[in-house]
DNA sequence: CCATATAGTTCAGATTGAAAACTAATTGGA
DNA sequence: TCCAATTAGTTTTCAATCTGAACTATATGG
């Protein structure tokens, strides 16, 4: 396939360029690469990249961070790096909280808030004051550390329609094809609010900032079980744009019938409420179950034993049925299953050998560090990511203004 | 994310352009476009493109095909097209039959030729052997219609590491881990004979001469169930190499063990040796169990029935779960599973309604028109592919030769 | 036979990175 | 202390390539 924003004009080589060397210092991190370096991991030379550089710094995207030396001859280099001085606000709506967060564009979690929230049934619009409110607080931390708001991210949980900023479906919110407007949160930030969804966000923030493989899979256990594919160090997506359903994998080919209208689905098996249920935690706010479920675990309860050990086992079903068909290599477990991680583990691990033996190193299962930062910091990072691929569209509307 | 293989050279936006104009001729196909169509189809002045065109034609890629005039007035257009004076040579390795042909770069099957060979179990070297012969006539009818051959494709039943040209696992071959030499079947070609996957063939062969869309999951009923994934009308491979295992994804997790060491894979339920074996009929060639089986259909044989409807049905399952991942929109049934179309298309959308309801339009499960011929245009097809994808260097080696 | 329309070419102009020469700033040793 | 060596970054010249506008070529229709 012929790449639709490869060079056809011969400007379209400095947008190329702008980017490979925002990309490059966004890579390189910590280490605040010189002019040099830069030119040395692009392959550009010197000239062309003190030249882009300029261009950078006058947007304030980037910042030269003084002096460094490392010891050896020669004239030291000017260290540089992201701005940490323009930001992005990261927001969630989940089933029982929500939260922001001010990420910068090093992608340092600066400012962090969340309030619980029983959104479940709400009015989109109720909670989206609600999540008003504390986008407020959060710009209003940014302004107290001199952090320029460029836009943000809302990760919610369930099907999203990013180019309408419609939310298709979310049924542990019970909202379905829910325009919402999300732009509203962060009026004036010039690249407005990208809506995406939590267990994507959570992917991706596994991926930039958790220190995530190139290819992975995320399994997103919310109150629902969802997933994000990481492919090649990007979100896959699928054509429609709602791959990773892995919570709706058949498992089971006769088993129950599941919220999504179909039957045999993993989140009938390993979904929240599946195994609180199975466990006999008895219906209760979701944080005490979890705990109840925990401690349950801890005194060596045999059913909440078996309840976990059938997730883990439908959930090795799931995974080995992904890796076959996606070619998965690693899987990070996060939210509940990142709790639950050592007591899922040895069930998961023998149900994966068994279907799909020697397929999936257990090194390569992990769990998730991130914690609920993970989809704010994911969520943030879309937008982060759009600034990287594309500072030329950036630099013009700086310009112009 | 940013193209790593793209440095931002001035000199590369023509490399792009080059490919992007030859991409643009291939895709109007037989309309034979001309150079100021192409300009208007790919936003670049009619300057620009008649420089890379002329490029194009001297390196003898482009052929130009007489004027063409469509009534209005005005000077009339030079038609252009993909020469037919070059081609590529697709070939196939099956467990009972060896395939060639010859494919000229505008798509045309121009020859073809196979013969049947019991190859399970045989050495590597035997099978090249008798390819090689196949592959020997091929050449002399290309070179008598005056094809001059650049390259070939070679698809094999199994895994296969393209890079360094070895099967590394064709249970159905009997092969593991065997290097072959398929540059020795076309020795003198210029681009050298590229190895790939049977199924993963088959389904560029779908996308590109057999009128498939842009997304779809082909799934190949050989002797063994495979599939070949193609997102944006390109091949997803994953990570490793390996994506669209179709016939190992778990449909049963209580269900037999497989080959491939797991258990419950689509392929125990659903594989030909599977459906004859439930249908009752007896051991013996390939081609008669198959025409035994649909003879058993015919008559309404109430086993070969129930075989073919548990196949369908499980199949059903694994196209629910893989849609569900992979966000996957439409399939197309190509191999065994084309032949016994109309027998399993009930049971199996009425098992996709029952797991995943509403996600896949039934008028968007399609059975391949190309039947074996698919295969043969995938492998020779991606040759072409990477001509059109790079005639830069296409074209350097065509000045030094 | 000419006005009109469309195809394709030619040429000046602008953008951009490469290459090489240059300036700037530091270290280590004479 | 001072200079050679070394590395960072800038300036300058040059080549590649596309755009845009003017131009030539070739058809149709009245």
């Amino acid at each position: 396939m012929i790449d639709a924003t490869a060079p056809g004009r011969v400007g379209d080589v400095r947008r190329r360029n702008l980017s490979r060397v925002l990309d490059s210092i966004a890579k390189t991190g910590d280490a605040k690469p010189s002019r040099a370096q830069l030119a040395a991991g692009t392959g550009l030379t010197k000239a062309a990249v003190s030249s882009l550089v300029a261009d950078l710094v006058e947007s304030g995207l980037v910042a030269e961070v003084g002096l460094y030396r490392d010891g050896e001859r020669g004239r030291p280099g000017q260290g540089l790096e992201l701005s940490s001085r323009r930001g992005v606000i990261g927001m969630e709506i989940n089933v029982d909280y929500l939260a922001v967060g001010v990420v910068d564009l090093g992608g340092n979690l600066r400012f962090h808030a969340s309030v619980e929230s029983p959104n479940r049934g709400l009015e989109p619009a109720t909670v989206m004051e609600r999540l008003g409110a504390l986008a407020a607080e959060a710009k209003a931390a940014a302004a107290a550390e001199g952090i320029a708001i460029l836009g943000g991210g809302l990760a919610v949980p369930g099907l999203v329609d990013e180019q309408r900023s419609v939310v298709l479906s979310a049924p542990n919110l019970h909202w379905e094809n829910e325009p919402l407007n999300p732009r509203a949160l962060l009026e004036g930030a010039p690249l407005g609010v990208r809506l995406s969804n939590e267990a994507n966000s959570a992917a991706l923030g596994e991926l930039w900032y958790g220190g995530g493989p190139a290819d992975f899979l995320y399994v997103s256990g919310e109150v629902g079980v969802g997933g994000g594919v990481i492919i090649a160090s990007e979100l896959y997506t699928g054509p429609g744009g709602s791959a990773g359903e892995l919570g709706h994998i058949v498992v089971n080919p006769d088993g129950p019938s599941c919220s999504c209208g179909g039957a045999g689905c993993l989140e009938t098996f390993a979904g929240q409420e599946a195994i609180f249920e199975a466990a006999g935690i008895p219906p209760g706010a979701l944080e005490e179950r979890a705990e109840l479920l925990l401690a349950a675990l801890r005194q060596r309860d045999p059913q909440a034993r078996k309840a976990v050990d059938d997730a883990g086992r439908y959930l090795g079903v799931a995974l080995a049925s992904s890796a076959r068909l996606m070619d998965i290599e690693a899987v990070v477990l996060g939210g509940h299953f990142a709790v639950l991680g050592e007591w899922l583990r040895p069930a998961l691990l023998a149900s994966l050998e068994r279907h799909a033996p020697g397929l999936l190193d257990p090194e390569n299962l992990t769990l998730s560090g991130l914690e609920h930062s993970g989809t704010l910091l994911g969520a943030a990072g879309q937008v982060i990511r759009s600034v990287i691929e594309s500072p030329f569209e950036f630099l013009l509307a700086a310009k112009l203004a």
